[in-house]
DNA sequence: AAAGATGTCAACCGCGACGTA
DNA sequence: CTACGTCGCGGTTGACATCTT
């Protein structure tokens, strides 16, 4: 679809760093008019800027409530668990640190912490992996499309004499990056809703969405859901211990995720999110 | 002390999603 | 359905600060 002018071409409004002036014509005139409607705010408030500066301004800057600099050990250890979940999602990460910014999170994982996730592990060093469960933490995962999904003839022994030709090998993947992948948008869901914690997300789903009905946007969220869901049974898992299907399969992977995401959203116990999203 | 290298971070830019006429 | 405007996002830039030689 077409694209607004670019405010930059306008060689009559400012650009570059802001002055202490512009700052306060722009802090009092959202005090009293609030924000958003950037395009004519700006013409409104009497500054030469363009609408997107002026809210990369107030957003970034301005805004109440904004903390800048000194992020403590244990933002950045949750910036780095976000990221390893998310990847660049800046805003998303920004969303579950009260007081931050998508800009100031970018730019401290580019000036930061990205060298020094690049940086080999030290081997008596504590690795982020630590804190998972030990199963999930040993073991390499391998993605093998099942072409006999929904059959409802497999169980268990069946899928350990799966020929290969009937399967479609993916490349090994670590088991983290697995769940990254299949649970990004649930993980986004989440925190798209605003939930604080696990408990308030299961009495949000089942207050608004059994109760109440759903709405099209909420029945759409939940269709992602259980079409995450759906995505775990149309492949196997497998470890060392052997194949994974069905119900185990499904155990298996939850098991990773329900103590991720727990820990993530720093939030109720781990059993109390089980019991809860299981029954959602 | 000076010059060059490197780090930091505010601001810019272009794009896609979305709403609306 | 299309065209257009607005908004938000993530990548990038460049000015300034700090460090190193």
């Amino acid at each position: 679809m077409g694209r607004s002018p670019c405010c930059s071409k306008d060689s009559s409004l400012n650009r570059g760093a802001w002055t202490a002036e512009e700052d306060l014509i722009l802090s009092e005139y959202i005090k009293i008019h609030g924000d958003g409607g950037w395009g004519s705010l700006s013409q409104k408030a009497g500054l030469k800027r363009c609408g997107k500066s002026c809210r990369l301004r107030w957003l970034n800057y301005l805004r109440p409530g904004i903390k800048r600099g000194n992020i403590s050990g244990d933002e950045e250890e949750l910036i780095i668990r976000l990221h390893r979940l998310l990847g660049n999602r800046w805003s998303l990460i920004a969303g579950r640190l009260p007081g931050r910014t998508d800009n100031e999170v970018k730019n401290y994982w580019n000036t930061r912490l990205s060298k020094k996730q690049a940086l080999p592990k030290p081997e008596s060093a504590p690795s982020p992996g630590d804190h998972l469960p030990v199963k999930a933490k040993a073991v390499k995962i391998t993605k093998v499309r099942n072409k006999f999904v929904g059959s409802g003839k497999l169980n268990h022994q069946s899928m350990k004499s799966i020929d290969a030709a009937q399967t479609v090998k993916i490349p090994e993947l670590l088991i983290d990056e697995f769940i990254a992948d299949t649970n990004s948008d649930i993980f986004e869901n989440m925190v798209e809703w605003g939930c604080p914690s696990i408990q308030n997300n299961y009495q949000y789903c089942s207050q608004d969405f059994r109760s109440e009905g759903m709405s099209s946007g909420q029945s759409e969220q939940v269709s992602v859901l259980q079409n995450n869901m759906e995505q775990f049974e149309s492949f196997t898992v497998a470890d060392d211990q052997g194949i994974y299907s069905g119900t185990q399969q499904r155990h298996f992977v939850d098991d990773f995720r329900y103590s991720e995401m727990s820990r993530l959203l720093l939030s109720d116990s781990e059993e109390d999110w089980k019991e809860n999203f299981t029954q959602f």
